[in-house]
DNA sequence: AATGAATGAGACTTCATTCAT
DNA sequence: GATGAATGAAGTCTCATTCAT
């Protein structure tokens, strides 16, 4: 336990270090030796522990998601009406440009460069691991919105929700990554940005019968398989 | 003359030459000895027409900036109401997803990569040279809309289409960037997905109230200053 | 001693370990790592045993020796001519090729890289120890075949033999080394090849006149000094 | 003119010193470093030149069987009978093995290490294009002798050849490896072990039926130069 | 204008070995 | 006796860039 502790703690001085680095620098202009340094080890002591450069990246990007994912279902927790869970996710992302900009950029850079390169099943498999259950889950909500009455009747359970995030994360990846240049051209802070995209996107989803919602959310209980996110 | 014109022409081919590898391969991943094999000439040689690699990223960059500035002018020239111009851009966009996916992988490596280092300067003078003149023209968009009636009235002229630009050209580049991936987790066509990111969008800008708006429309002709994208 | 059984035990499965990945990888390909890994155990644990890798390349050449110099001595034991003798050695060393070519790639490939760097004393002082007696023992063959009449009169005893063995060692090496490779190229199985060359030799070395062998077989028992091999 | 023939001067420099290397130390034992301190240039200079450092060895390789293919061919222009050839590519070889220890041993290593790991294709592209034709010029070779009586009758065209060249080879290349560890161990001078091979070798493949030679071998005498040994 | 040639700086990775516990 | 952990020393290869011609 004592040998676990310590290769746990080395484990994470790599990973913290690295991640740091792939923040400020970009992940690919970071080096094993950039890394090795931060770290306050030698390189060859790195590959005890990772067998790449590639599975250090990797590693933290696990890291990230499954923090990120536990989070965001905590936020969901108390929503009421499927609205409200969007509304609380969407305001979790734009909690995470504010307060973790770095990790962010972290992941849109993943996004542009390195996803290409790693199988689409890995990545499958990451998230089977963390248990997003991204797909059906999205597809639930808008369904359960549309029996609460919450959003909009024409809105489809396979496409719009997953529409809707992929656009709030190429939202919020791009202003993390672009910072002060977004913020220079727009001549509004990233912040302000993003909660007006989500802003201008719920209102998108927004029911706009007020009436009639609450008869249909008898409806459809049995269909729902709750997913959790 | 028949010197420049030569110059002129090797210029271009390393541009096209560099232009298409890096969509096919990633920025980072093409080497200036790829670029110069493409073009046909010797490594040396492209130094005589570029100062170094970033320059030759610059200039391409620039290429992509005015071409599609100015086809995204076109589209929306016979546009009426603001919120047809915003849809004629945004489906503009859908398209660029569609036909010029290199393309928008391209810039967005380049947002999530490059964009860092390269002074927030640079980028606006290429941005005023260009004469897209963004920040200006999106306020009068929306100004226009809420005049015209065909957006909502509580959109923030100095705001929501900076947002929404921004949301969309991310939601964009991801799918680009992701390609397959995406369509694997989210089980659908990656253009499906942009356009109903599109519908929601415009779902959320537009105005409610169909009645009022032609007789705003008037009110405000003199406030506006258009400006080209 | 239950003590040194343990170490024996130990010992061996370090060897085996080792001696099968010799055989698959080559010997330079196989890493100690890969060694501790196949025999169950760590690597600082190997070093307790031996003192370094080459040390264990030594102890499998030992017993790879030791054992094959077994087996030959058994197999020329019931031969009652020298001819006889020599034929059954170079069969045992054809049945070789074909049941242990790993080992006898093993072989080449020491012959090829390692032998040099290690002192000739070395190798004369493992041969000592196994007891094959090569030199004397090949001279008394010779001088036996002569004397029985099976070889050729004009054969030298300090030469002939030791000329034989190098060559059939040779060839069945080379064979072994190469493999397909030089089935392809000879369009032969490498075991047709094999006793086709011993044929050959065989035929160099036999006697060609039939019939005054017997008498002289008596004359010269006294100089032999037998060796095992 | 002036270019390539600096190109080419600095590809022999840096194939002298690798060759020269190789011989010295083994093929594996040298780094590229070696090779570019031995020739005088950067590293980064060799890549210019060679791919690889697989791509040096295989320069060399191929140097080295071209040449002594040639050489072989000529040697064996002036035999008239299958046997006088045979023989006078034996010699070559005996000779190869006095002269050229070090290339033999080049050829040695290269059989047990590298040439398991090159495709069969390549080595087979590279017999090719050297015109050794092996294989056909085998089978004729006994064909020939067998004709001319000067070959035993029961030889394989198919075989016999193929077989008797791998043991010389096998032979000879054992023979450069060890050095003076097989001089030691079996007290004779290398050259003079291996002319006995030759010799014992020959004499299996020699006809014994003196009648139909005879007429043809009074037409020789001159050139046959027995050894002894 | 074009380029042949060279290269400095550094990237990632491997691996046999040591040593304190 | 066993081993977890660390590491020094090397190894191969890449690549943007320079400069004399």
């Amino acid at each position: 336990m004592a040998y676990s502790s310590h290769r746990e703690r080395q484990r994470r001085r790599i990973l913290d270090a690295a991640g740091r680095l792939f923040d400020e620098c970009g992940i690919d202009r970071v080096t094993v030796a950039d890394i090795v340094n931060a770290a306050g080890i030698r390189a060859s002591t790195l590959y005890e522990y990772f067998s790449n450069k590639d599975d250090v990246v990797w590693a933290i990007l696990a890291d990230i998601m499954a923090d990120s994912a536990a989070r965001a279902r905590e936020r969901m927790e108390t929503a009421k009406t499927a609205l409200d869970k969007i509304t609380a996710l969407l305001e979790f992302m734009a909690d995470g440009l504010t307060n973790d900009a770095s990790t962010v950029r972290f992941m849109a850079q993943f996004d542009a460069m390195y996803a290409r390169e790693w199988s689409p099943d890995r990545l499958l498999s990451l998230e089977a691991q963390i248990g997003t259950g991204g797909f059906a889950f999205f597809g639930d909500l808008i369904r359960d919105g549309i029996a609460d009455g919450s959003l909009r009747a024409d809105l489809d359970p396979d496409l719009t929700m997953h529409a809707v995030i992929n656009a709030v994360i190429g939202a919020q990846r791009r202003l993390a990554s672009l910072g002060k240049r977004v913020e220079l051209e727009y001549r509004q802070p990233m912040d302000r940005l993003f909660r007006e995209t989500v802003r201008v996107i719920l209102l998108g989803l927004r029911s706009t019968e007020p009436s009639t919602m609450k008869r249909r959310k008898r409806e459809q209980p049995a269909k729902r398989r709750r997913r959790s996110l």
